[in-house]
DNA sequence: GGAGAATATTCCCGTCAAGGAATATTCACA
DNA sequence: TGTGAATATTCCTTGACGGGAATATTCTCC
């Protein structure tokens, strides 16, 4: 899994604008002005939501209008699929968990 | 959905911690060593992750094993789901793309 | 082609977080 | 109680990032 995803993600302006694409496609003004960003500010989180993939651009006229992508977001839930797998087989499991505890003790230093 | 969460893994070892603990729970030194960190590195990673609760500490004699807490990538899951909504519903879908455009230009401004 | 709307880019500054090194703390055990 | 193992914390420095202000670019339309 890419870290990128994440740090476009950790900003909170561009969580904001990520949920507010996820009702539909819109220009950088209204973006701006729905979230109360300066219009630059607005423009430089959506390079950055570009430039990972998150968002992508549809020229109209002289406006530009930004909507999702859905295979970031996708690969993302692909990549928590394989989380809960290790939920099912090893939460709640006492033999598991003592396996781990061998295991950290089995990989002390022998070469002293 | 809080932004907290994605700071946390948008720090590549950060992120390589929360996939080996995905394995199994495992202790600080071993973590250290298999990620090739230094020992405070991983003790500092490690208290952010457990201060954003996608990691819990087991004191067992000086040690403290590690592991994950199903919870926050659970509550991630879940805001993923909301998003698959919005694909099904409006992606590839021509006439929601034609309403939003007309949006946008409802949304001129009619105070001048 | 000139004007204006819509958007992008640049420059500058302050803040914050990661890494290294050193040190402190906690715990078991002899 | 003292020693060593395991882990946490602190201090410091440096680089990256977000915000504001100003400016550049792109496009349409007359």
């Amino acid at each position: 899994m890419n870290v990128m995803i994440f740090s476009a993600l950790a900003e909170p302006h561009r969580l904001a604008i990520i949920e507010l694409l996820s009702e539909g496609p819109l220009q950088v003004g209204n973006i701006a002005e729905r979230l109360e960003l300066s219009q630059p500010q607005a423009s430089k989180h959506l390079r950055v939501l570009t430039s990972v993939g998150l968002v992508q651009v549809q020229p109209v006229a002289n406006k530009r209008i930004y909507k999702l992508r859905p295979q970031p977001l996708q690969e993302l839930e692909t990549w928590l699929e394989t989380f809960r797998r290790s939920w099912d087989e090893k939460f709640d499991n006492p033999e598991t968990y003592l396996h781990q505890l061998q295991t950290a003790e089995n990989n002390k230093d022998h070469s002293k």
